[in-house]
DNA sequence: ATCACTTACGGGTGACGTAAAAATC
DNA sequence: GATTTTTACGTCACCCGTAAGTGAT
């Protein structure tokens, strides 16, 4: 059989043209590369080079093997990744979530779980995630709403509330107890994390008049709130991710329209139930 | 990159289920099998086995491994076989025939012009000749009627006369000088080659009361006609060519109908003539 | 003189086989 | 006890690099 490293070589000097430029890129010298076309046409039995005392080049046969070599080697590369990447699927709970509190709450559940495998998250709109579940790209996702197909089924698992986060000077922080609506802070320049999925369109709905100050990440956000008095968001969930937001001496309000609680339901396949048995039951017995 | 012989490793594996078996299989033994396996484990960075103390079986990434190596040696073979047939092609002269004669004739001719290259021959149904000018398979083909399409062309390049056959003492050898016909001899017995082409057709056609006793080779034939009182055919070609036939104390009575007489066709792929040109001049001035 | 390829020669990696050990049936 | 896999060890093949040789530009 012919070994690859011949192919190889042979997909060298069809690419650079002489044996020492393929040899150069092949990090071998220029005689063992000589050597290697040889070989292969005493392996093959046939001769793929027209040489003359100092030139050699491929023939028409030669063209023609190199290009069928490259088609080979393309294949071993194909094979080599899709065996990484399977291999890898099997060791990795892959989900997607419409929104950053689940994607932030759910993984460190996951790995305690399942602690011999990887986890990935994801956010992605709600189409995105359908599309990734039907796909197996994703072993499960989390959704804002039901959802219910011929392959899939979907059960509720938590919601969360939405907060307004003010500084105690803010004129609003006043509604501390009893709450308070968008209307009321329509209006008010909010600053907000960029990646937030379906909390991105609603509020903007909510607060047509308001604008909004986006921040690429948590950390820029969460620089920006402490050395700011602008208004912000936080949730029951984040507030309870993130203890140490009390040092920021924000105060959190609840908004008391029903649009600001979201009710999360995870999505999976039918086919898949059975390897996530330990995750849905766990999801049924502690709502997020 | 990982090499051939691991991936043949990897099916051997595959197919017998033990190292022992698909070690022996592979003429090695089988601690190296076990090395092999192991390496190639390594350069996927992936387990591709369950072992336990004695025993090692493919796990879901090594049996999906498995598949793809087995693709992967299967275009390697392609391609080995496909190069060799590839480079046979460049240096052989390959050509179909209707009939023997010129089947016999005319690669002593090719052999002589072009001296570097094979030359390989077959007789064929005219369809299958045709069918077999188109996909590249016959450098050209000599055919019993005229062909032209948008690809291809032909050119008359000889003939060939029947003769019959005969035992001196036979009735109809009175007629040596003027000729027979087919209706003459018709009911007659005849002893003939098997392959001939479409002289079969044509002489059954033409002598629908005969029988024809069939012999497998012209040695076959030779011995037969030998041995026997049988009227049998022979042609100008074929009584050029064995001279040694009058050995045979037959006599040899053209046939006098038109339908006796073969005109040869060369039909050749346009863009092959350049090519052939050689072949082509010579036929055009030695008409076989 | 330089470049490009081939041949010659010596060295080291690594794949192999044998032998032995461990574990299961 | 027989079978199967793994580990250990010594051997040898073979691929490599360096050096030298040949011919062309």
């Amino acid at each position: 059989m012919i070994e690859i490293y011949l192919l190889e070589a042979l997909c060298a000097f069809y690419d650079y043209g002489t044996l020492s430029a393929a040899a150069e890129h092949l990090h071998i010298s220029q005689p063992a590369l000589s050597r290697s076309m040889q070989k292969l046409e005493d392996l093959l039995g046939v001769s793929l080079f027209d040489r003359t005392k100092n030139r050699i080049a491929l023939n028409e046969t030669g063209k023609m093997a190199a290009s069928m070599a490259k088609r080979i080697l393309e294949s071993e590369n194909d094979m080599i990744t899709a065996v990484r990447n399977y291999d890898s699927s099997l060791h990795t709970l892959s989900a997607g979530y419409c929104t950053p509190g689940p994607m932030m709450e759910m993984p460190l559940h996951l790995t305690q779980l399942y602690p011999k495998m990887k986890v990935s998250s994801e956010m992605e709109d709600e189409e995105t995630l359908l599309k990734g579940l039907k796909t197996g790209k994703y072993g499960f996702v989390i959704l804002s709403h039901a959802y219910e197909d011929e392959d899939a089924i979907s059960f509720p698992c938590g919601s969360e509330s939405l907060y307004f986060s003010l500084i105690p000077a803010h004129p609003a922080a006043l509604f501390k107890d009893q709450g308070l609506t968008f209307s009321q802070m329509n209006g008010e320049t909010f600053v907000m994390v960029s990646e937030i999925g379906v909390w991105h369109d609603l509020t903007m709905n909510m607060m047509p008049d308001s604008k909004f100050v986006l921040q690429d990440s948590l950390e820029a956000l969460s620089a920006v709130v402490n050395a700011s008095t602008l208004p912000a968001f936080a949730s029951d969930l984040t507030i309870r991710l993130f203890r140490s937001n009390e040092n920021s001496g924000r105060i959190f309000i609840p908004i008391t329209d029903p649009e600001a609680v979201l009710h999360y339901h995870c999505a999976i396949l039918k086919k898949n139930i059975g390897k996530y048995a330990r995750w849905i039951s766990y999801l049924k017995e502690n709502y997020i």
